[in-house]
DNA sequence: AATGAATGAGTTTTCATTCAT
DNA sequence: TATGAATGAAAACTCATTCAT
C-alpha cells in the first residue's frame, strides 16, 4: 500500500533528525492545540513545548499550518496502525464485534489526538485538506470491510448501501465518544457505551440479539 | 421555558434596534465564518457584511467572541425552533419516524448553519461554552423524550440508558449529514439517507423492519 | 497631460487626508532612505519620523515598498514640476542655455532626494518599476525637446540621434552632480560645474564659444 | 603603486586556497546580486552558488557585507587590469580616441558587473565604502591623464579643471551605457554610442570633427 | 578545513478595540 | 447613534551568524 502523502518542506537534510523532530513537535503541538486550539496557539509556544528554538523550528516546517498538517497526519497514521491490528478478513460476527470493540477503545485512549483532528482539519487550506480526508475515507474503509466479509461469508444479509451507512455509522459514534465526551462520558462508562452500541447495531443489522 | 442566556452587552439602549442590527450581524457573521471559519474572519468584514461600520458594530456587542456567541445562540435557537413543530408526546411509531425525518430534513436545510457552529463553538472561551453547550443537550432532551413517549404508552421496550444513547446517536446522524457531506452526500440522497437511517433504527429497536 | 500612475491602496476612505499622511510620510520616509538606504530602514522608523503609529501607517499603504513608490513618484513629481518652468519652445541658445542651468541648480537643490532615487529604483519590484522609469524618460525628453527645438528654428544643426544622446548626457550630468558629488563637489562649485559643462556642450555642438 | 585594501578576516591559513574560494563566491555572488540585489540575497544562497556550505563560507569571510566588499573590490580590479592595456602616455589624439573607445567597450563587456557595483556600493558600511571610492578616484585618474598628456604634448588645449570634467563625464557615460541599457540600448547600438559621444566630445574639446 | 543544525533578535504586517467627532 | 481614523500589542516568519562535530 503506497502512501501518497503531501510532502512538507525541511531545509535540514538528515531524514532521522527530520523525523525525530517532527515528532517532538508534534506531541508539543498537539498538547496545546488540545487545550487553546490551532488558531489561539503560537508559533513560539509551539517551539517552546517542543524543546527548540523557534529558528530551529522552522528548519523543519515552512508554515505554521505545516505544523497543523503533521499533527493531523500522524494522528491518522496512529488510528490506522492501532486499528491494522484488526483481521478484517476473517467474516465472522465473533471478529466483527471485536473489531467494533477495538475500535471504541482506540478511539477512548486516543481521544485527545481526536477532538483536536476533528475540530481543526477545517483550518487545513484547501489544497493540503484532501490528503487528510483521504484518510478518513480509508478509515471508514476498513470499517466496510469489516462488515462487507460478513456479508460474502453470508453471516449477515444486507446490501452495499446499507454496508457504507452502517460503517459511517460506527466510525461516528467512535468519534463521538470523545468529541462529544463531556455530554456522552457522563452518562456512560466506555463499557457500557460499547455494549450498547454494539448491541444496537446487531439488533439492526438482522434482529440478532448479543446480550441485555 | 425560562430561557436563561448570557447577556452581551450593547452600548445602545433602543431594544428593538438592538435586536435589528443583532440579527444583520448574524446574517452577515455566519455567510464569513462558512467560507473561512471564525478566526479568519475581521471584525470589520463582519461590519461590512453587515451593512454598518466598525464603529457601530461594536456599540452593540464588546468583543469579536459576542459575534461567534450571536451566531451559535441564533442557529440553536433556529433549530430549536424548527424542532418544537414535532409532536413529542404521541408516543406512536409514526410520530417517531416522523420526527426523525423531519429532523434530518432541517438538519438538511440549516447544514451551513450547523456546519459553522460545529466547527466554531469550541473557538468560545469556557464562560460561554456552557450556555451552548446546554442548547445541545436540551435538543438531544427532545430527541429522548420523542422516543421516552414510545416506551411510555408501551409501543417500544428498552430501558433508559438506551434510550439515551439511541436520541445521541440520532442527533449525531443528523450532524454528520451536514458536517461530513463531502463523504456522506456522494453516496446518498437525503432520502436515501433517511430511509436507511430509520430502518436501522427501527430494526435496532425490536426487529421492526419499515421498508426494502 | 493624463497622468497614469499606479494607485497605492489605502483602508482609509478621507482622499485629502491621504494626501497629507502620505506628504508626511514621504517626508520621513526620504531623510530615512537618505541616512540608511531602503532595506536598512525600518516599517517602525518610518512611522515614527512620520509622527504616527505603525498601525495608522499600514492604513494608507499596504507594503513597505509602496513607501518607496510613494518617495519616487514624489521626488519625480517635484523634479518635473520645477522643469516645467522651462520655456522648453523657444529655440534659441540662450533659452537652452538658461534651461540646462536651471536643470542643474534643481538637481543641486534636490540632491538628496536625487540620490535616494538614483540608489534605490532597483528595489522597486518588477510591476512598479515601469511606472517610475516612464518619469524617467519623461524628463529625457523634456531635455530632447529643449534641444530640439533649436534644431527646428534652424539655431542648431544636429541629426535626432545627436540630439537624443546629448539629452541623454545633459541628464546624466546632472544627476552625477548630486550622485558623486563627493567627487565632484569636491573639484567644482556649482557654477563652476555649470559652467564647464553648457562650455563643452556648446562646443561640443558647432563650435560656439560662451566664455572662458 | 602600492594598493591599500582593506583586509577581508579569513580563519582559513592557506592563502592559495583563500583565493579560490573567494574567487569561486565572487563569481556566485555577482550572479545574485545582478538578479535580486545584495540585500534580497542570502548568505545561505551565496553559498550554494559558490558550491560550498554557509560553514565553510564562514571561514573566508566575517560577515555578509565582506561578500559586497570582494566583489566590489574584484570588480574594480577588472575593470582597471582590462584599462590598464590602454596606452596612456603617448598623448595624441588619435591614442586618447582609442582609450575611450577601448574603455566604452570595456563597459559594454562588464555590464553585469558594473551595474552590480554601482547600485550596491551604497549599501557598503562607512568604513568600507572609502576603499571602494579610492577605486573610482583612481579609474577617473587613468582617463584624467589621457587626456593630460594630449594637452602636455600640445595637442589639446584646455586648463586643469576642463581636463576633470571631461574626464568625469567619459567615465560617467560609460557607466550609463550599462545602467541605463533599458533606455540607451533600446535607441543606439555600443558603435553609434561610441561614434556620437566621441564626436561630440571631439568637438566639444576644439571644434575637432572625427567622422560623420 | 568543511559541514550544516541551531539560534533568536529583528522584521513586516495584521487586526481587535477605542474614542473623538 | 453612527462613523472611521488611530492605536500598538502580538503574530508569523527570516536569516546572519555560530559552533560542535
Amino acid at each position: 500500500m503506497t502512501e501518497k502523502r503531501r510532502q512538507v518542506h525541511a531545509s535540514v537534510k538528515d531524514i532521522q533528525l527530520i523525523e525525530k523532530r517532527r515528532s517532538e513537535m508534534i506531541r508539543g503541538a498537539v498538547q496545546l492545540f488540545k487545550q487553546k486550539g490551532f488558531h489561539r496557539t503560537t508559533t513560539r509556544e509551539i517551539a517552546k513545548a517542543s524543546g527548540f528554538s523557534i529558528g530551529t523550528m522552522y528548519e523543519y516546517i515552512r508554515t505554521k499550518e505545516d505544523v497543523l498538517y503533521l499533527v493531523c497526519d500522524s494522528i491518522y497514521d496512529q488510528v490506522k496502525e492501532r486499528l491494522q491490528q484488526i483481521d478484517f478478513e476473517q467474516g465472522t460476527l465473533e471478529s466483527l464485534q471485536l473489531g467494533i470493540t477495538y475500535y471504541f477503545r482506540v478511539m477512548d485512549e486516543m481521544q485527545d489526538e481526536v477532538l483536536v483532528m476533528h475540530q481543526e482539519v477545517k483550518s487545513l487550506s484547501k489544497d493540503v485538506l484532501p490528503y487528510v480526508l483521504k484518510k478518513e475515507v480509508e478509515m471508514v474503509s476498513m470499517m466496510e470491510t469489516l462488515i462487507q466479509r460478513c456479508v460474502d461469508r453470508g453471516v449477515l444479509e444486507m446490501d452495499e448501501k446499507k454496508v457504507h451507512v452502517l460503517a459511517q455509522n460506527i466510525f461516528n459514534q467512535g468519534q463521538m465518544w470523545g468529541f462529544r465526551r463531556w455530554m456522552i462520558q457522563k452518562s456512560f462508562t466506555l463499557d457500557e457505551y460499547i455494549n450498547l452500541q454494539t448491541d444496537l447495531l446487531f439488533a439492526g443489522i438482522n434482529g440478532y440479539k448479543t446480550s441485555n
